[in-house]
DNA sequence: ACCTGGTCCCGGGCTCGGTTTT
DNA sequence: AAAACCGAGCCCGGGACCAGGT
């Protein structure tokens, strides 16, 4: 979108009538360039990597911390622009000093895509090469022999590894071993929610972020609403609701606040009620499972989840009642028993919840309902925009 | 004993770059 | 130059078996 576009959009010549100006700012699964809040913090990693700007090998780095506190917020705005300084052709544009010092390439990868050794290596290599790789027809050691020839060619590589051993992503020591079996000048910088004693692999600095504090989360997100809703669409108090609700996690509080806009949206409002604050808010499990782990998964597993929490309640009292229904919907072409074990799958990496019934009527086990754990109301809406 | 829900696993086939043959 | 073939990862279907209830 062009600051134009923005800037009508804002005095209210364009398109949408409702509260909502710009979507991707109030998304919790979309970082801005410019985070808010966490300036010690990037300070920090901007120390540990210090040696990389003085032309030398920077450390290896864990950096861990609770669910929505910032750190793939921090490290994928700070890597987008190291990216941009980054490797030999920026510092020949810019040698006009005496002593240019060359930076490494700095590579921002997602384990929730690169979850496999093919996936990672073919994910490094488009990241620091301008080739285009191939994503299939090409054997993994073939690929894992390219991307080692792209780098032992050139400068040193700095990978960030986010969402380190997630159900379906795989652990650190998993992918530091996939990595430094390629080449052992590939700096791995980790992210994670474990405690670095339990990830079985020694980083040369660690750093931990802290959930955010309840009046650095409500700047953030006075931040963010005052680009992505309309002027006063939701008041300062509302906005501190949420925050206190949050408990210092960024992306509950932004699914919330987004949920909430949505349902003012739908229904013509120029500012969100507290009913709408309510149902958006009460749209957002807790615990929850972050939106972008659902937004990772292949499009026919994100259909499947679409139809299940566009279900009726009876539909979704037990798998099987699910199972039915969503083989019966005509944009799902999988057979029953398919959808029967990718619900269960689901369930098993703790996307839905199996609530077993009480229930004492009828015979053998007692049926579970599905219940979702990530933000419903802003996955069918952003499923449902595809 | 019997029934239904839940877990685990593997063969087959699809898609799509790359490679060889025509 | 075009067509046929190969083989990589990945998705799908379904069956065997286990768990928990009457």
């Amino acid at each position: 979108m062009n600051i134009d576009e923005r800037i009508e959009r804002r005095l209210g010549y364009g398109t949408t009538t409702g509260v909502v100006v710009d979507a991707d700012a109030l998304s919790p699964v979309s970082h801005r360039s410019s985070p808010v809040g966490r300036g010690p913090d990037l300070e920090r990693l901007l120390d540990a990597l210090d040696p990389a700007f003085t032309g030398s090998l920077p450390p290896s780095m864990y950096i861990h911390g609770p669910k929505g506190s910032g750190k793939s917020a921090v490290v994928t705005a700070l890597f987008a622009r190291l990216a941009a300084h980054g490797g030999q052709k920026q510092s020949i544009q810019t040698s006009t000093r005496a002593v240019d010092p060359v930076l490494p390439e700095f590579a921002y990868v997602d384990l929730r895509h690169a979850h496999t050794r093919f996936r990672l290596y073919h994910d490094v290599l488009s990241a620091i090469s301008d080739e285009p790789v191939p994503d299939h027809g090409i054997g993994t050691e073939e690929l894992a022999e390219e991307l080692a020839d792209t780098v032992s060619g050139r400068m040193d590589v700095v990978v960030a590894l986010d969402h380190t051993a997630e159900p379906a992503s795989p652990s650190v020591s998993t992918a530091i071993e996939w990595l430094s079996a390629v080449n052992t000048r590939i700096v791995p910088v980790c992210l994670g929610r474990e405690p670095p004693t339990s990830i079985n692999w020694d980083p040369e600095v660690s750093i931990e972020f802290d959930r955010y504090r309840h009046h650095v989360l409500v700047e953030l997100l006075t931040t963010r609403v005052s680009s992505g809703l309309t002027q006063h669409a939701i008041t300062h108090d509302q906005v501190r609701e949420v925050s206190e609700w949050a408990e210092g996690d960024a992306h509950d509080a932004l699914a919330a606040i987004m949920g909430a806009a949505l349902h003012a949206e739908q229904s013509d409002a120029p500012t969100i009620s507290t009913a709408d604050l309510d149902i958006g808010i009460e749209g957002v499990p807790k615990p929850c499972v972050s939106l972008g782990r659902v937004l990772a998964l292949s499009e026919s597993r994100q259909r499947l989840l679409y139809e299940l929490v566009s279900l009726s309640e009876p539909d979704r009292a037990s798998v099987n009642a699910a199972t039915e229904s969503i083989a019966a919907a005509p944009a799902v072409d999988l057979s029953p028993s398919t959808v029967r074990r990718i619900l269960y799958e689901l369930a098993d990496v703790g996307l839905l919840d199996r609530v077993t019934a009480p229930r004492s009527k009828g015979k053998g086990r007692p049926p579970s309902r599905l219940v979702p754990r990530f933000p419903t109301l802003l996955f069918r809406e952003l499923f449902g925009q595809q």
